[in-house]
DNA sequence: TATTATTATTGACAATGTCAATTAACACCT
DNA sequence: AGGTGTTAATTGACATTGTCAATAATAATA
């Protein structure tokens, strides 16, 4: 019949969009991401887009499918048999891809999926990532070295972690030293607690 | 000369549309709210809105002043003598806050200020505010009670109420269980850490 | 080569932010 | 009271954006 593109290949140009939308929205934010820029650096027709994703939401949810994948990759890179090593060192690499990509951490983990719920597809990859970062917890705890269920643990963990993140994009304190020190609270905090012992 | 509008009176009319764009906001969400759509709901030309203020961002500015009045407000209501049950009830209000208006606290908490920053009346405001929300951690600590200085634990404790909230609205857990669960842990890792302790 | 399914482009439209030009309203002076 | 100039408000205008419908280009097969 005609120009048949294999799924493949249509993937693939996807592929490539995503590639420069990404790269787009970090240097331009999110405001500066609009459809047509993306095809006009594409060297493609305005609404050529359009043909390989319904939506813009589409081309924003393919940026946070494989974001997800470039984290999880790292992930997979950790040698380490030790989990609460393991664990604290997931840590770092989640930690530092926040801290040097602000604008695509935003669009994975700070969007609003309250009015049009996500895409099961995107729920499906943040079910995998969710696991796999909380792998070394699990064994953490099987090994009994936890007080607390590794899916429990893990919420909190990533809850602290990711507010220190979203406060650090939010420029609500400037200094790289804050934000060491409260990573620095935040390990020993989690860890010992805050509260002196009571005396009396 | 004319119409002379007092500068209280242009500020009573600025109040009245920032209070009617917070009602839209939480309504229709960000994306939701137009200045226009501001102008048509007020019974006003599309433009008369920028009589008032500069930019759709100063209106949005706006939003967030009024906002931190808001909850500020509630935290000078709290009657309570003891610091640490002051700090639990800031937190408390702070929390039920972001749970029953999740667009309101997106828009003053979730803002990305990296590439247009802040304001410097926002700057203060949210000084203000983080002053105040810290005012009891500062007496537990000089009363000995705490092994953290305020500023610091202050920053670990909103970072986490932070990502806890933030989490909540991005609809990665749904049900009200695993929140309220979450809060409790929180609350019990915070104040007495996660590891077992050590025993060989 | 002619056909036809598939890919890409252009045209079109409504919504939005925002500015310039115009009109309406009204306090003040004579 | 009526003209006047200042201020408030509206209308007009324009570029940008998301998005769809209509049209053109392309290339594999009959």
């Amino acid at each position: 019949m005609a120009k048949i593109l294999t799924e493949d290949q249509k993937q693939e140009k996807r592929r490539k969009l995503i590639e420069l939308a990404t790269s787009i929205l970090e240097r331009d934010g999110e405001s500066g991401l609009t459809a047509r820029g993306l095809a006009r650096e594409a060297g493609i027709s305005r609404t050529t887009p359009y043909l390989y994703f319904k939506d813009k939401e589409a081309i924003l949810d393919g940026i946070r499918l494989q974001i997800l994948d470039r984290i999880i990759t790292k992930f997979k890179q950790v040698d380490e048999k030790h989990p609460l090593t393991q664990m604290y060192k997931f840590g770092e690499i989640y930690t530092v891809f926040g801290l040097d990509h602000p604008e695509l951490y935003r669009l994975v983990f700070t969007s609003n999926f309250s009015l049009r719920p996500m895409t099961p597809e995107l729920q499906q990859a943040l079910d995998n990532f969710h696991c796999l970062m909380m792998s070394p917890m699990r064994k953490a705890y099987d090994d009994g070295l936890l007080r607390i269920p590794a899916e429990r643990l893990n919420l909190v963990l990533w809850s602290c972690t990711h507010g220190l993140l979203s406060f650090a994009h939010s420029g609500f304190f400037e200094k790289e030293d804050v934000l060491s020190q409260l990573r620095q609270d935040i390990g020993q905090i989690l860890s010992q607690g805050f509260l002196n012992p009571i005396k009396d």
